[in-house]
DNA sequence: ATGAAAGCGCTAACAG
DNA sequence: CTGTTAGCGCTTTCAT
């Protein structure tokens, strides 16, 4: 990066013509005779030619970058969420869109008032086309924030205050519905569910996903304690459960952490997984996989959906769509050992 | 991001002054006077301007930007890497050096020839100031390359070949040698280790220190079988070794997943770990502490490393340092139940 | 089909 | 301490 950089100009003069005609056979343009195409080709490549980033977004007003931002997380927290498989099969799904059309995402975080700001002003810089958005909070102010500064903005999961503002989701609803009925076909006589916290909506879905598929079976509506979304939160709410409902065979939790703080204390009060009682966890993450016994989760196509997410962003760049749209995916059973 | 964005000059004839003069308010440049500055600064929110980065790019030549490049992952391969934990680390450990300085990391793959050629080129557009490569094969080309593009690069592990390159590392023989003391310590007798593949030197220097370890107890050299890095192959070398030496009560892995593996075979031949044979492990992944029992392990501190990484870039890019730089850390031994 | 010329918005000498 | 003046390298009308 020392020496001097090759521009369009040494180009030209290379293969004597004008900077014009280098940048429409740079860029593709056609219109131009296929003679001096070639010209122009062997000089760039005589030269070392690259085009220089800076100049031509300077003029095109295109960064071809994306912002990946993660959102809500607090500062210790951070490191957390990095370290989650979910957020490297978010990257997996957006690269997988991005690489083809030769952008590349930029990885930001915004986890209080002061990082929103400068969240806000990197998108104002033009630094980056648009922002695709993992928000880990209920409520996040962000996306807002984005939408009055007419940032293109594509959300993962449907903000918790309705906005005109494009985003990708799993079926809750139908995933809770995947988990009871599992439960169902098991022949679980007693069911009972670990909620979500009544702040995050999507909980709330799984949850109300689960009882519908109770009821459609005719069965009463099933007990629920409410959990955390933490591995102590999930133990507790079955240490309640036992306690309350010890005849309990089967039970849906709301996420795989909640669900693997059921099964410690299953073991430890000596019942069974899945013999004595079934257990479904949600989002099949690193520590289905893990956990003993291996969970029967329900799993998210996070992959497609942040693959999804990258392109409504880019055809809202492109300006092809103007209004906001969301899709929504359908979760998958992953049947493991758990239930 | 549709309404023409308010330029420098807008701001100066707001507040009467000079783009200059608005310029070095903005980029904090001392020499204006006091009274001006309040000017310019209300002017600046008035207008609600925010600086165009790719002009300024244009100019300084510096993208305020550094690429992070997962190296060597095959194209399906891509996916298992972001999903570890490991890359969340590394992410993490570098947002944490960038961000203070208003710096951002843009995510970049190179699988592939053509893969690197396209990185090399992002490079040379000058999309991004420097390099932090983090490689998953031995024996990687693109270090090279970018060396010889010129391009400042910092590598996360030493390069297979030699090169004069700047990279941070942990030291693999002390580790295995961390190891080695553990098992030596808990009282174990007849020690045993499952190595990694031959090709990767990391491996190899985790053995030696392992086997440094025993030797300076004056013990004759362990039984090792090679695994692969799996977990599968971890639990492939365990049935030798336990066919092999029955009397096996001490089990080195040269990384936890194989670690996992061996207790998996373990416990299925009714060994209690630690109990019967004790097991150590090495990366402190995930899996360390999910696996049962959790496992006892060789902790490398990637944050650090990671942020290290950063700031030798960095310093590179600033010019401050031209001659490559190395720097090594310490693993520590994470005590848990498996040994 | 090609060239000439006008900027894109900013920084950095250089004067004053 | 402030303003004037050149560009940075590229794309894009507008002529030709």
């Amino acid at each position: 990066m020392s020496r001097q950089a090759p521009t369009l100009e040494d180009v030209a003069r290379e293969a004597g013509v004008s900077r014009a005609t280098v940048s429409r056979v740079v860029n593709g343009v056609r219109n131009v005779d296929p003679d001096i195409q070639d010209l122009v080709r062997h000089a760039i490549e005589r030269t070392g030619y690259t085009p220089n980033r800076a100049a031509r977004s300077l003029v095109t007003r295109r960064a071809e970058t994306v912002a990946l931002i993660v959102s809500g997380a607090k500062d210790a927290f951070a490191a957390r969420v990095f370290a989650d498989p979910f957020f490297g099969r978010v990257v997996s799904g957006v690269v997988g869109y991005l690489r083809a059309r030769s952008m590349h995402p930029v990885l930001l975080f915004a986890e209080s008032e002061a990082g929103r700001k400068q969240v806000v002003d990197y998108m104002r810089q033009g630094s980056a086309d648009g922002a695709l958005v993992v928000s880990i909070l209920a409520d996040d102010p962000l996306p807002e924030m984005l939408l009055s500064a007419k940032v293109p903005t594509v959300l993962f999961a449907r903000p918790g205050r309705t906005a005109p503002i494009s985003y990708v989701d799993v079926d809750h609803r139908a995933g809770g519905g995947l988990a009871g009925a599992r439960l169902l076909a098991r022949g679980c006589r007693h069911i009972a569910a670990i909620s979500a916290p009544p702040e995050l909506p999507a909980g709330q879905d799984r949850l109300a996903g689960f009882r519908d598929a109770l009821a459609r079976a005719d069965r009463c509506p099933p007990p629920v304690v409410e959990g955390a979304f933490t591995l102590d939160s999930g133990a507790a709410a079955m240490t309640t459960l036992l306690r309350e409902h010890p005849e309990v065979d089967g039970v849906f939790a709301a996420n795989d952490l909640m669900a693997q703080g059921a099964c410690q204390v299953l073991r430890e009060q000596g019942r069974r997984v899945p013999e004595d009682v079934a257990v479904v966890g949600f989002d099949d993450s690193s520590i289905a996989m893990t956990c003993r016994p291996p969970l029967t989760t329900v799993r998210q196509p996070v992959e497609d959906m942040a693959s999804t997410m990258a392109k409504l962003l880019h055809e809202q760049v492109e300006g092809a769509r103007t209004e906001p749209r969301t899709v929504i995916f359908e979760p998958e059973l992953v049947v493991r050992e758990s239930a």
